[in-house]
RNA sequence: UGGCCUAUUGUGUAAUUGGUAGCACAGCGGAUUCUGGUUCCGUCAGUGAGGGUUCAAGUCCUUCUAGGCCAGCCA
């Protein structure tokens, strides 16, 4: 065959050309920055993905780095549900995981030596002020006054800001950098800020906290991150984040890379939106299967697998896209058809009566448990004189392509035998109620040697095993491929049906003991996973991960 | 009449750096099938627009168009 040619995303040709010209002495350590504000969701999983990824190709290593720099947003509580997102997608970041609120004191020492340069200045301006001598887009800014404060009272200043001596907001520490830049990041930005917050990890040390475009590129060097991967909307901040490293650092010079995040049909991505999801109820939590959070995605039963799979084939790039959820649904069924144990649930049960089989026989028939994966064995399930089918496998008056269950057609059930309909039982408005079918002894196990072409296979459970259960049914969170886009509000187009519960399901027996997390696939339904939260012994809830494809719905819909 | 960035089939991404525009998803058609699943085969469709350089341009030059980001003491 050909010799498969690999094609590098344009950070990997980054990467392969600084490690051709010697650059870092071949080092590649790349690192994943969270603020421990918020649950991590899939588009934080790409950027996982991409940083571990490339760490992992080029014999490097991924730092984990909270960027804690905030302490009114920020809280403990979020940075184990970070810990465990990322174990859970596969990765190991073994002992380099780091605060950036570790490095609160040399962060105050390289502000104090940008003070000694000349490059940093306190400033009193107030927030209002400052928002006006900042200029506009399209009109420079101006000097403040404080700006030509001498060296001496700067750092005065500045350590009776660290010391408490002011009230919070009423100084400031700035770079001094140029304020009739075109580019607003290096109009003088704020470096420093008094806030007396309580800090989840440094507590009441601290009454002044470091800026992000302070904070992160000095973080980077401490690190000694040979490659800052971050999303797009950091391009501007580029030249401040090199001001920072070559004024300041402590020598070692890491490269920010930007790259488009990650934007999902049927989907909203930011982090505020999602916090607006869960406060408003429309969803039961950050882990909600609906959410396209890491956590959500994980109760809903897509497996880490098919997470990394669909990373890696959506790639990398500057422009800015939104992906087709339909691609992500494609990589949790190609992983899970592989390895899911079939079983059989009825999910809309209408009962079937074989009336030529004997009243009280129970057989326990072989059933395959994947029949893309032989070692996954067998096992034996009852079967009786009285079924649950699913109600839509039955149709009295059946369109043209019907192959399934009406009166006077044959068909198969699966594992089982031929089954012929004789004809139905209705209530009162007129409902079937019952189907009756006749067996063919001669096809146990689902087949006979004559041949007989039977174009329909159904799932079915004996009504007498069968024990019933609750299977919620998931479908998309809105109703149209880019939230918001009509109307500006995202909440304008949420689907009213994202959330079906259906609580009479009669499954077959061996689902009695699912254990939480555990997946299947519901012959003929979809794939489904055994909710971790509202499960119990021998009560296990299921959800719907997603469903088959369904040529047959497609056909319908046709018309 | 601010700066930065981006543009390849419906969607997402490749193209040996100037040399046959490929892959995947979605769609459509068919074959296989004890899942209307899977698998297999086929098929549709693209370089935002206009100029220019060149034997040759997705790639270089130029003009335009469209879109994204930036005026937090958030990250």
């Amino acid at each position: 065959m050909s010799e498969e040619t690999v094609s590098l995303n344009f950070i990997e040709k980054i990467i392969e050309e600084d490690l051709k010209a010697k650059k870092n002495n071949g080092a590649v350590i790349t690192r994943f920055p969270p603020e421990p504000n918020g649950y991590l969701h899939i588009g934080h999983a790409k950027s996982i993905c991409l940083n571990f990824g490339l760490a992992e190709k080029y014999n490097g290593c991924c730092h984990l780095r909270f960027d804690d720099t905030n302490p009114e947003k920020e809280d403990i509580e979020y940075i184990d549900s970070i810990r465990e997102d990322i174990q859970w997608l596969g990765f190991d970041w073994g002992t380099n995981e780091f605060f950036a609120s570790d490095y609160f004191n040399k962060l105050y020492e390289f502000a104090e030596k940008l003070i000694m340069d000349g490059k940093a200045y306190v400033d009193g301006l107030s927030p209002e002020e400052i928002r006006k001598y900042r200029g506009t887009l399209t009109e420079p800014g101006k000097e403040s006054p404080g700006r030509n404060r001498s060296i001496e009272e700067n750092l005065d200043l500045f350590r009776r800001m660290k010391a408490g001596e002011f009230e919070d907001g009423k100084y400031l520490l700035r770079a001094k950098i140029d304020m009739s830049s075109p580019n607003l990041n290096m109009r003088d930005p704020a470096l420093y800020r008094i806030r007396r917050v309580t800090h989840h990890r440094t507590g009441d040390r601290w009454c002044i906290y470091p800026m992000y475009d302070f904070t992160h590129p000095l973080s980077d060097a401490i690190e000694g991150i040979t490659h800052s991967v971050c999303t797009l909307e950091f391009e501007d901040h580029r030249p401040l984040y090199n001001w920072m490293v070559e004024n300041t650092g402590p020598g070692h010079r890491p490269q920010q890379i930007e790259f488009a995040r990650l934007n999902l049909t049927y989907t909203v991505m930011s982090k505020r939106k999602l916090l607006k999801l869960v406060e408003s109820g429309i969803v039961s939590g950050w882990d909600d299967p609906r959410m396209p959070t890491i956590s959500g995605f994980r109760r809903r039963g897509y497996t880490p697998e098919s997470i990394r799979d669909f990373a890696g084939r959506i790639g990398v790039a500057k422009a800015n896209s939104t992906v087709d959820i339909a691609l992500l649904e494609h990589c949790l069924r190609d992983d899970l058809n592989k390895r899911a144990k079939r079983v059989m649930a009825v999910l809309d049960p209408l009962k079937v009566v074989i009336d030529n089989y004997p009243e009280g026989k129970v057989e326990y028939l072989e059933a395959e448990n994947n029949p893309e994966d032989e070692t996954m064995g067998n096992r034996k399930i009852p079967f009786s004189r009285e079924l649950y089918i699913e109600r839509e496998d039955f149709m009295e008056n059946p369109p043209k392509k019907y192959f399934r269950l009406s009166p006077g057609n044959e068909i198969r059930l699966k594992h089982a035998y031929y089954v012929t309909c004789t004809g139905v039982v209705k209530d009162e408005t007129g409902t079937v109620v019952e189907v009756h079918c006749t067996y063919d002894p001669d096809s146990k196990g689902g087949w006979t040697e004559d041949g007989r072409k039977v174009r329909g296979t159904s799932h079915w459970v004996s009504a007498s095993h069968a024990f019933e259960g609750e299977v919620r049914l998931y479908s998309h969170l809105f109703s149209t491929e880019v939230p918001g886009e009509k109307t500006g509000d995202f909440f304008d187009d949420i689907a009213e049906d994202s959330l079906t519960i259906l609580k009479g399901c009669m499954l077959e027996p061996s689902l009695k003991e699912a254990e939480p997390g555990e997946f299947f696939q519901f012959l003929r339904k979809g794939y489904f996973c055994v909710d971790s939260r509202d499960s119990s012994k021998g009560k296990p809830v299921f959800n719907r991960s997603v469903a088959m494809r369904d040529t047959w719905a497609k056909l319908q819909k046709k018309g």
